[in-house]
DNA sequence: AACTACCGCAACCGCAAGCGC
DNA sequence: TGCGCTTGCGGTTGCGGTAGT
């Protein structure tokens, strides 16, 4: 259909020859939204004639709707036993799985998602994906390389971001640094870890740059993630999870005292925000690349946000990154610590390496 | 408050396969 | 076997809501 073509609670002619059109000469069908009204009817005729015979529902109803539209209709909204609402982990996982599998294959998928229609998985994946994929992430999951000569799928990964526990498990055995394109109002730092020769990678900010470098000034470290796209298979298995904390705690494993975590799920920006606050000394002497390669990622994937735009200074007061605006201010101290972070950056990734090799060194400086 | 950009989703289209005559 | 109709599938469009400026 060409643009502005598009009909929207109007009526077209078409021609008794077309597709799903039916017989009978011209006759004038409504197009666009269906009603409340028009539901009715479909669904009384369905549940009363079964799903078969589309172009007779026009013959034998009211409804002035081509036949095509009333299968749409009643196969993606009104049939029973239909699942609304966003895909879970386990629902996007296996839809990936099997667009590595069979490509687009959208009615075979849905046989494999009850409840969920074909249009339904084919939106998910236009829209995720193609978010995804400007994002520079990898659409496939490491396990999951797809298997099909699949032209209509995404192209081969630029950055595949690292499961937290394969980044935990592999952390510190290669690192390689890389510096991504900017996104959105972020400055982006990729990570990459090579266990087993495959390279897996990690997009995600480190906006701390020279604060860690300045551990002094630090002692709590309160983070507000911003929007971000991120795989489902980028995400911790916590997603599901009423307790988040546990999985960050059980990220410090190593730690006798693991960082306190206050999400605020069900704040006032729930949708748009997650809160995150560590003891950011005990957190630099235990395992400060942990902290940037696995808890902060893995909440940012958990709440699909991506990059901490304050943090909590020594004095208990909030402080913006460079530029970016939290939705709601921490407190009242925002212009005097903008000033006195005016020149805070960004870390390099030359800077990360050195942060890195000092940590494996052990030599951090000790917070008071 | 107004405007713009972006995103998700519903619904359209063309095409092809299936089926009956 | 060929034809016409029906059904199903995948690609695409554009509306409406929302976030950002």
């Amino acid at each position: 259909m060409k643009a502005g073509e598009k009909a929207t609670g109007t009526t077209t002619g078409i021609p008794s020859t077309s597709t799903g059109g039916g017989g009978g000469g011209q006759k004038t069908l409504k197009k666009g939204p269906w009603t409340a009204a028009e539901d009715v009817i479909l669904t009384e005729y369905v549940n009363k004639h079964g799903e078969r015979n589309w172009n007779s529902v026009q013959k034998n109803s009211s409804l002035q709707r081509c036949g095509k539209s009333c299968r749409l209709r009643w196969t993606n909204h009104l049939r029973p036993n239909l699942k609304k609402g966003s895909f879970s982990h386990k629902e996007q996982m296996l839809i990936l799985q099997l667009q590595a599998q069979h490509g687009n294959k959208w009615a075979r998928m849905a046989t494999q998602l009850p409840g969920r229609t074909d249009n339904a998985i084919k939106n998910f994946w236009n829209t995720r994906v193609k978010r995804w994929q400007r994002a520079n992430l990898c659409v496939y999951p490491p396990e999951i390389q797809p298997t099909i000569n699949n032209s209509q799928g995404p192209s081969a990964p630029k950055i595949a971001a690292s499961p937290p526990e394969t980044a935990a498990l592999t952390k510190g055995k290669q690192h390689h640094l890389s510096a991504a394109a900017p996104s959105h109002h972020s400055q982006v730092i990729s990570a990459s870890y090579s266990p087993a020769g495959a390279a897996i990678t990690t997009p995600y900010q480190r906006p701390f740059g020279t604060l860690l470098q300045d551990t002094t000034r630090v002692k709590n470290l309160s983070v507000q993630f911003g929007p971000s796209p991120v795989p489902p298979w980028a995400a911790p298995p916590f997603v599901d999870s009423p307790s988040p904390s546990q999985y960050v705690q059980s990220s410090f494993g190593i730690s006798s005292q693991p960082p306190p975590f206050h999400g605020n799920p069900l704040g006032t920006h729930a949708r748009d925000e997650m809160d995150v606050e560590t003891t950011l000394a005990s957190t630099m002497n235990q395992d400060i690349s942990m902290l940037f390669d696995v808890v902060l990622p893995a909440q940012a994937a958990s709440s699909s946000r991506s990059f901490p735009t304050w943090w909590t200074n020594s004095n208990n007061s909030s402080e913006y990154f460079n530029g970016l605006q939290p939705s709601e201010p921490p407190d009242d101290d925002i212009e005097l610590e903008m000033q006195q972070l005016g020149s805070t950056a960004f870390m390099s990734p030359a800077e990360y390496d050195s942060v890195l090799c000092s940590h494996s060194c052990g030599d951090l400086p000790n917070l008071g």
